[in-house]
DNA sequence: TGATGATTTGGTTATATTGCCAATAATACG
DNA sequence: CGTATTATTGGCAATATAACCAAATCATCA
């Protein structure tokens, strides 16, 4: 693959990496009703603090959410809300999938 | 995290990990064009013809692609053209990053 | 059938990701 | 200050991904 072909679609895979686990798309849908604190997150994860941590921090490195220090508390905010379009595209996907699979079967 | 909830975000992922790739995603934007045999896309991301033809095994499991033999050659192409509205807004991401880069230097 | 071309699959190694615990910041407050 | 609360960081073990080569499959055609 040429060089600067690679390096687009590197940083694109980026963001879709950071994107691409369960704990994470369940961190951004929550961020998308309001922000949160970590321990709020924490608490809807359902992992241990570090762990959420560490997927904050993924998640703020690939530029899609903000941090905000309020106190002893650290609140994050969805920072690009058009990737929750994304979902509504997913959901396609898995349904087409589903039907196939369906379609398979009978 | 709930059970159900964690079912559902963890299928969400898995269809982003498919995309999450540099490889996989020329791909998909190849086949945004016109369908593509194994062999042109495996010219095109300049990887070996087995790891292409994984790649493609994992964007099919996602139900992102479809495949047709056509005499010896398998012709791969896009199954769910909404994808595409996806890179759209990882560029926003992208930019919106740097941007942030650019305003802590000056 | 045997040979050839196109693709997939199996196996191996290297690298990356994930999750927890422990230790370290950062802040607030008595 | 000393302590409690909230969050981040370092380190490690387990698991998952990625790439290549070699071998197997599938289809065509002499």
């Amino acid at each position: 693959m040429d060089v600067g072909l690679q390096a687009k679609y590197q940083a694109r895979a980026q963001v879709l990496k950071a994107l691409a686990h369960p704990s994470r798309l369940l961190i951004v849908d929550q961020l998308a009703a309001r922000e949160h604190s970590v321990a709020e997150l924490t608490a809807l994860v359902g992992a241990d603090i570090s762990t959420v941590s560490k997927h904050l921090s993924i998640l703020k490195t690939a530029g899609l959410v903000n941090d905000q220090r309020r106190g002893k508390q650290v609140f994050y905010s969805l920072r690009t809300p058009c990737v929750l379009s994304f979902f509504g595209c997913v959901e396609t996907v898995l349904q087409a999938k589903l039907d196939s699979q369906i379609r398979l079967v009978r």
